[in-house]
DNA sequence: CAAATAGTGTCTATTAGACACTATCCA
DNA sequence: TGGATAGTGTCTAATAGACACTATTTG
C-alpha cells in the first residue's frame, strides 16, 4: 500500500469536552470564552492540543477536566464522544479533535486563578438554539453530546452521573427531567427506578429535607446497561440517524 | 492557554474499517492479511494512512470502504467506530487510527487485482475467540464494532444495511439471528416487524423460491430510529460498559 | 397428495401509564 | 391542624412471547 518513500501526512490532536451538569435542575454545559485568535472573543468547549507525542488521547481529556472542574476526575464520567476533523475546521492547520462527554453532579462556580477562569456554565438551551456563538463546530459537538445524553439515559445507568455519591429517587427523577426536556409522573417513576434491578441501590438512612417526609438514599448500583431501559416518550418524528 | 513559541506535536492518522456481512448465516468481518511489517503475515482490518493533509476523514474511509469492496460506497452504511490511539499502539510513531463500522450485503468474493487481493471473510466467532493472530489493536476495534452491530440493531434499521436493496422477511430475521446468535420465532418476529412503523415497506410482487410459498418483497423504510425497539432477549449478566 | 416455506389468529402473563390513596415530616 | 414531600395500591389498555393454525408454492 505505502510506496517506498512516501509518508503519511501529520495532523495537530486535540481533545474536546463536553460537560454536562445540573444547575437549577436545567441542564447545563461548560463554556469558556476564547482569548485569542481565531474565534477570540468567541465561546468554545474547554479543551486544547496534546501536551507531548506521547500523551494518551484519553488522559489528555481527563487532564483538561480536572483542570476545568477541579474535581478528582477519576470520580467523573467520561467517554468518548467523537472525532471531528474536517480540513478546514480550524485555520491554523489541520486540526483533528476528539471530542468527549463528561457527566458531572453540580459542581462549584468555575473558579478564578485556574485554567478555568472564564468558564461558565451555560443553560444547553440557549446553547442548542443559537443564542451564543461558537467557536469552530463545537455547537455541532455540543449538539451531539446532548443527543448522546438523552439517549444513554435511555438504556444505562448514566442519570446516576448527574448526581451525587447519594441521592434520592426524586433528584434522579429531575435529571430525566432535564435531559429529556419532559415532565414524568413520579409515582410510576418511583417504581419504574426500583424494579429496574441493578440500577440503584439502598444507601444509609433517610435524608431530612426542609420540609414533608424525609427521603431514602440511593446510591448507583452494579448495572451500568438497563434492563428493562427508561422509556423516553414517543415524540412522532423521527431524529437524524447517527449515519455519515 | 498556548505559549508563545510551543507548538502541539503532530501525529500520524490512520482509517481502519470492521466490515460486516452475512455468508451463509454467519457473521463474517474482513481482514487482510499483512504484506509488510510491523505484524507482517498477521491479519489486520482493511485500512491505511490519510492520503494527504487535506482529505477528510469520512472521504478516506469511504475511499478504503470502495477498493475494498468493489461496490459503490454511497450506497453501504458507513459509520463512525471510535478512535484508537494508544501511544504505543504502532511501532513506527504516534499513529491515530479513527475506526468505522460498514455494513455490507452478501458481495462477491474479494477481488484479486485489486487492493483487496488478499482480503478475506472471516466468520466473527472464530476472530473473537482469538483464532487468528490480528496485528495492532485492531482484535479490540472488532469487538467494539460487532458489539455496536449488536447494540443497535435494537433501536436502529440498520439490519437492513446487511440485505440487498429488495428483501424478505425471513431474510431480515436471519441477520438478526446470526449478529446476536440466537434463535428467534418467526412468527412473533414477522409481526413485530410490520409493526414497527416505518421500518421496511413493501416493494414489488412476491419472489418465489425453490419450493413453498413465494414471499413477498420488502425494502427499507423512512424511520432510522426503531420505536418501538426490537429487544434483544435478555442475557442475565451484564455487560462491560461503555466508559473509559 | 406431501413437503416446504410464508403468513395469520389467539391466548396469557407482563408491563406502561393514569390516578387515588396513605405516610411522615415541619410549623 | 395544614402544607409539603415521600412512597404505595390498583385499574386498564397495550404488548411480548408461546404456540396452533391456514395459505401457496413445487414435485
Amino acid at each position: 500500500m505505502a510506496e517506498d518513500r512516501w509518508t503519511p501526512p501529520e495532523v495537530m490532536l486535540a481533545v474536546d469536552l463536553v460537560i454536562l451538569t445540573l444547575r437549577e435542575s436545567l441542564l447545563h454545559v461548560l463554556l469558556v470564552r476564547r482569548g485569542i485568535d481565531p474565534y477570540a472573543g468567541a465561546w468554545a468547549l474547554p479543551g486544547g492540543f496534546l501536551q507531548h507525542v506521547e500523551e494518551d488521547i484519553t488522559a489528555a481529556a481527563r487532564r483538561e477536566l480536572a483542570e476545568e472542574t477541579a474535581m478528582e476526575a477519576e470520580t467523573l464520567h467520561l467517554e468518548h464522544l467523537g472525532v471531528y476533523g474536517a480540513p478546514h475546521r480550524d485555520p491554523r492547520g489541520r486540526v483533528v479533535s476528539v471530542a468527549f462527554l463528561a457527566i458531572a453532579p453540580r459542581l462549584p462556580e468555575p473558579t478564578a486563578g485556574t485554567d478555568a477562569a472564564g468558564a461558565q456554565w451555560q443553560p444547553v438551551d440557549r446553547v442548542l438554539s443559537g443564542g451564543l456563538d461558537l467557536a469552530f463546530d463545537h455547537l455541532r459537538i455540543v449538539e451531539d453530546g446532548v443527543e448522546r445524553a438523552r439517549a444513554k439515559l435511555e438504556y444505562s445507568s448514566l442519570a446516576t452521573a448527574f448526581c451525587g455519591p447519594k441521592f434520592t429517587i426524586t433528584e434522579l427523577q429531575r435529571v430525566y427531567e432535564a435531559v429529556w426536556g419532559i415532565r414524568l409522573d413520579p409515582r410510576n417513576f418511583y417504581r419504574k427506578v426500583q424494579r429496574t434491578s441493578g440500577f440503584i441501590v439502598a444507601a444509609g438512612p433517610d435524608r431530612k429535607g426542609a420540609t414533608g417526609r424525609p427521603a431514602r438514599l440511593f446510591k448507583a448500583g452494579p448495572q451500568q446497561v438497563l434492563n428493562p431501559p427508561m422509556v423516553r416518550p414517543v415524540s412522532p418524528s423521527n431524529s437524524r440517524g447517527s449515519e455519515q
